[in-house]
DNA sequence: TCTGGGGTCCTAGGACCC
DNA sequence: TCTGGGGTCCTAGGACCC
């Protein structure tokens, strides 16, 4: 049933232990073997040192709760330039032994190390044991490595041992690997899937994998067949070596507490997530197709709308009146609010659009371009009230300031 | 896990057209 | 005016991941 001649791929699975919490320990000795949490400027538990999960926080935690009940416990500041710093040095090193490398996220990475054996005169344990060695040894810090026939199962084996992991699955080792796999576990399954699955009399990832082809493609989408296929050793998930240095959607969101219905104050944030997001499209020569805003209200309900926008642009001022009748459209006075949010996507890249001179609308754009800078160093809002980024707390309520209207 | 923020991909079903 | 059938495009929404 399963994949059994050995090797006919090999990718491995790097993975940082409790990562962002791991480098900080790298970084500042005195923090070593101490129970650590980061995430202190948001209030909320991110990364928990493996000293820390033991005291029995968790991520989300409250930092008071934790400060008050784990005295013992460091709570930091997240510092995503270190951690990236780190993510890439871990990288390099992984590419030292091969440059099929992908860096699928800041503590992870896949590689395609089929062929290696002869090269390195190692077998893939060894590999994955030289790897992991010189990681853990050059930066100050523990990963997990899991080596096999897939992305889902090396990543199965990877997790499987943590901290400091070392497991290699190859083809007649997967069912017994998935025998220990509660279907929660794999890889592309959530909470929906798995209890589904279970009702349909499934408990592990090895029930999951020995049902036949038809079950599948009749109980379950396409995204699932793949992962089926993964778990039997067939290999569905090629890696993808370029850089991540796109986006198909740019979100920019903020909860607040208490969660409120106060109308401006929604309309506000709202209004400056649409103009973060926007100046990040700018930032990578991103115009814009599409955006959608959202709300989410104290009962988790969710409305959400999107706008329709004339052509490709690069400022929100173009589209105001829209943002603000679409805003008006999904505001319920009834409910209160705790989450503003919008999205943008369908990008194309500002480079190679044609700009005509006689279009109207590009016309406009030209003109805004020049006012632009402006506006954002005064964060003018033209008309409405707008907040100071920097005295907005989630804690309390922001000052309002009237902005007088600007046109042009 | 009583729920933060930033992403990706897939699919059903309505709108519209012939 | 009613009717059948099929294709494509788009949007909402679901599910999942780090």
């Amino acid at each position: 049933m399963f994949q059994v001649y050995s090797w006919p791929n090999v990718v491995l699975h790097l993975d940082g232990d409790a990562f962002f919490a791991s480098v900080m320990q790298a970084v500042y000795p005195s923090l070593k073997n101490r129970p650590v949490v980061t995430g202190r400027e948001r209030g909320i538990a991110t990364a928990i040192s493996y000293q820390a999960k033991k005291l029995g926080i968790t991520r989300g935690m409250r930092v008071w709760e934790i400060k008050k009940r784990f005295p013992t416990c460091v709570v930091v500041d997240s510092d995503y330039e270190i951690y990236s710093l780190f993510s890439k040095k871990m990288f390099d090193i992984l590419r030292l032994f091969t440059p099929l490398v992908e860096e699928y996220s800041v503590d992870e990475a896949f590689a395609d190390i089929k062929g290696l054996r002869r090269p390195l005169n190692m077998n893939y344990q060894e590999i994955g044991k030289a790897i992991k060695d010189k990681v853990e040894s050059s930066l100050g810090l523990t990963v997990s490595v899991g080596i096999s026939l897939t992305k889902s199962l090396a990543k199965l084996a990877s997790d499987l041992e943590k901290p400091s992991g070392l497991v290699v699955i190859d083809g007649l080792a997967i069912e017994e690997l998935l025998k220990k796999i509660p279907l929660i576990k794999i890889w592309g399954i959530g909470t929906n899937t798995s209890a589904y699955l279970e009702k349909l009399g499934l408990k592990t990832a090895l029930d999951f994998a020995k049902k036949d082809e038809e079950f599948v493609r009749k109980n379950l989408t396409k995204p699932f067949w793949e992962i089926w296929k993964e778990l039997r050793g067939e290999m569905i998930y090629q890696l993808n070596y370029s850089p991540k240095n796109s986006f198909r959607s740019i979100v920019r969101s903020q909860t607040f507490a208490p969660a409120t219905n106060d109308k401006d104050f929604l309309w506000a944030r709202l209004l400056s997530h649409v103009e973060e997001a926007f100046t990040k499209a700018r930032s990578l020569d991103y115009q814009v197709g599409r955006m959608s805003i959202f709300l989410k209200t104290q009962t988790f309900r969710y409305f959400h709308k999107e706008i329709r926008l004339p052509e490709q642009i690069s400022y929100p001022l173009l589209i105001r009146n829209q943002l603000k009748k679409t805003f008006e459209e999904i505001y319920q006075s009834g409910y209160l609010y705790r989450t503003t949010g919008c999205s943008i996507y369908n990008f194309s890249d500002k480079k190679v659009s044609q700009i005509s001179l006689f279009d109207q609308g590009s016309y406009k754009e030209e003109k805004i371009k020049k006012i632009y800078p402006l506006l954002e160093e005064k964060k003018v809002d033209f008309g409405t009230k707008l907040f100071d980024k920097k005295s907005f707390s989630a804690e309390k309520k922001p000052k309002l300031f009237k902005i007088p209207v600007i046109s042009i």
